[in-house]
RNA sequence: GCGCUCGUAGCUCAGCUGGAUAGAGUACUGGUUUGCGGUACCAGCGGUCACACGUUCGAAUCGUGUCGGGCGCACCA
């Protein structure tokens, strides 16, 4: 609707013209206040510019009104435009606010080390990279989501040393030292008994079969962390193993060329010349290449593959982290600004309104399995995709299992509901719905139908800004709308009826598009909640 | 100390490519259809948009500074 009405006014005034949402709907669907903006260059006052416009828009079947008020151009689109894109929308619902965009993305996220299941940090990041990938799938764009797993390195040393610990405390009794930094956790009985099968005792006291034991344990958790994705309705396209990369390591640092330069011993990447701090080592003394190394070998790999734009979503405390990240693409001769690295903030827990301190030392980490079971998946994903994810967020896990308006996703699911149960209690048939018209049918319903269609901006919106919060937003001033209505207009059993419950399925669908570009699944009823 | 980031209602957060009286939920107070699920709806209360200066016809939004919070400043990943 907005690129019809934004290709309108191009046409007419010769330049891209800014359409805003109105504060108060009595003044339009849609404002402008470009009469404030040409009124120095036409030394003209705007109130006469808008005037002038107002009145050139009158012959369109478009609107049904343009009115200048204070400078502000307002329009007011006509029934019959808005009757006719909600008839299409209904018979192709599956286009329905669909595109077909010409450009190819990797989207990388969660990429959280495989040493243990992910806790509640990770699942902001994993809600909106996973917001976003279905956003850019439906706006069309060709998007791979990927996960790059760091299994190479100290950590997953630690994670065979861990378990071997483990073992020997909680399987055999034995009284062991367990040292600060190593890893503690529940997930660890289950590594420790199924390693115990496989391999025997003996692999918890043999040092040199460590390496043996954690390869084997990354891949286990891997499959933990998988399913606890999946529990979210998240899923990859690729996996990329940190551990395979090294074997081009001597390639792609030839091929950063001056970008790489050896000192003390040791190989250094000259990073501050592209605005980093300072110029960071690459390769140790000993010869064992640092984390950075597989990360450069790494992006290669991404450019290499081909995509027209990457975007990375990283843990907020890496954001020192890209401008090394980004010198080591513009050495490798690619467009650093190719590639866009969002943030995703800290999430703090707030229990009986008292902040909850995680620790993966004491163990006491919160899991986003025990989120997902203690208030589901959907409030979940609603919760984290409501919040713009740069800032810091708090949220109590009391606030949302309540099932009242206090809680959006259960709001917004009755909204949905509310529409099934209307239609099943029709008392005219689907096709008389079909083919009603949605004309003449008052200023409340008009809002509601424009309201509905809104859809498609809000989706092309939130993807374009990284924004997915508009979303969410959106299908909550959406469900209101309907609850208002619902409240204000009786549809059984009036001669209106069949044009009514046509505008409720055109609701109903943008609800459930949206909710599912949320990984959400539209409710046709509402479980009553369990005393 | 340096860098990034945030500071909007009692609380949790929107709004920030500058635009018409600053929004929602929650909390609190009071109300609601002789009707389609009241798990809903309406109204009231509540704001010097951290502070100061600047740019502009116009600033919560842009710029500079101050104060305050978070994060980062590894040859760890």
């Amino acid at each position: 609707m907005k690129q019809r009405v934004s290709a309108l006014l191009r046409e007419k005034i010769g330049r891209e013209v800014v359409l805003e949402k109105p504060r108060d709907r009595s003044f339009g669907h849609f404002a402008t206040p470009i009469a404030f903006s040409l009124a120095k260059e036409l030394r003209k006052s705007p109130m006469i510019i808008a005037d002038e416009l107002a009145s050139s828009f009158e012959d369109s079947d478009v609107f049904s009104k343009v009115e200048a008020v204070k400078g502000y151009l307002n329009f007011r689109l006509s029934e019959e435009f808005l009757a006719q894109y909600a008839s299409w929308a209904l018979s192709n619902p599956s286009d329905f606010a669909k595109q077909e965009k010409n450009q190819k993305i990797l989207l990388e996220f969660v990429s959280a080390n495989p040493t243990g299941p992910l806790h509640i940090g990770h699942a902001r990041g994993a809600v909106y990279g996973d917001t976003l990938y279905r956003l850019a799938k439906h706006l069309g764009y060709d998007i791979t989501a990927e996960y790059y797993v760091n299994d190479a390195g100290n950590q997953i040393d630690l994670l065979g040393l861990s378990i071997q610990l483990h073992a020997r405390e909680n399987l055999l009794d034995e009284t062991v030292e367990f040292p600060e930094s190593y890893y503690r956790g529940e997930y660890l009985d289950g590594l420790s008994r199924d390693a115990m099968e496989k391999f025997g005792v003996e692999i918890f006291y043999d040092e040199s079969r460590q390496k043996e034991l954690a390869l084997w344990a990354k891949d286990e958790v891997m499959k933990i962390v998988v399913k606890d994705l999946g529990d979210l309705n998240i899923f990859f396209d690729t996996f990329v193993y940190e551990s395979g990369l090294y074997a081009d390591w001597d390639r792609v640092m030839k091929k950063m060329g001056s970008g790489i330069y050896e000192k003390d011993g040791k190989v250094w990447i000259a990073s501050e010349a592209k605005g980093d701090e300072k110029d960071r080592v690459v390769v140790r003394e000993d010869s064992r290449p640092t984390y950075l190394a597989g990360d450069i070998v790494y992006h290669n790999q991404k450019f290499e593959r081909g995509y027209d734009h990457y975007i990375n979503i990283w843990g907020a405390d890496h954001h020192g982290y890209i401008p090394r990240v980004k010198a080591a693409v513009e050495y490798l001769g690619y467009d650093a600004q190719k590639l866009e690295v969002l943030l995703s903030q800290m999430v703090s827990l707030l229990k009986d309104g008292e902040p909850y301190k995680m620790s993966k030392r004491a163990g006491n980490v919160i899991l986003m399995s025990d989120i997902v079971e203690e208030i589901g998946a959907d409030a979940l994903r609603f919760i984290f995709a409501s919040k713009k994810s740069d800032t810091a967020l708090e949220f109590d896990l009391a606030e949302f299992k309540k099932q009242d308006s206090s809680n959006p996703i259960f709001y917004i699911q009755y909204a949905h509901a509310r529409i099934q149960t209307l239609l099943s209690k029709a008392s005219v048939s689907r096709e008389d719905i079909n083919v009603s018209s949605l004309k003449n049918l008052g200023e409340n319903a008009d809002t509601l139908l424009f309201d509905a269609l809104l859809l498609p901006e809000v989706i092309e919106d939130a993807f374009t800004t990284r924004q997915v919060q508009k979303l969410t937003d959106y299908l909550k001033s959406l469900a209101a709308s309907l609850h208002k209505f619902y409240y204000d207009v009786r549809m059984i059993g009036t001669d209106d009826e069949a044009k009514l419950l046509k505008l409720l399925l055109v609701v109903g669908l943008s609800l459930k598009t949206g909710l599912s570009l949320l990984g959400i699944e539209a409710k046709d009823r509402m479980e009553k909640e369990a005393e």
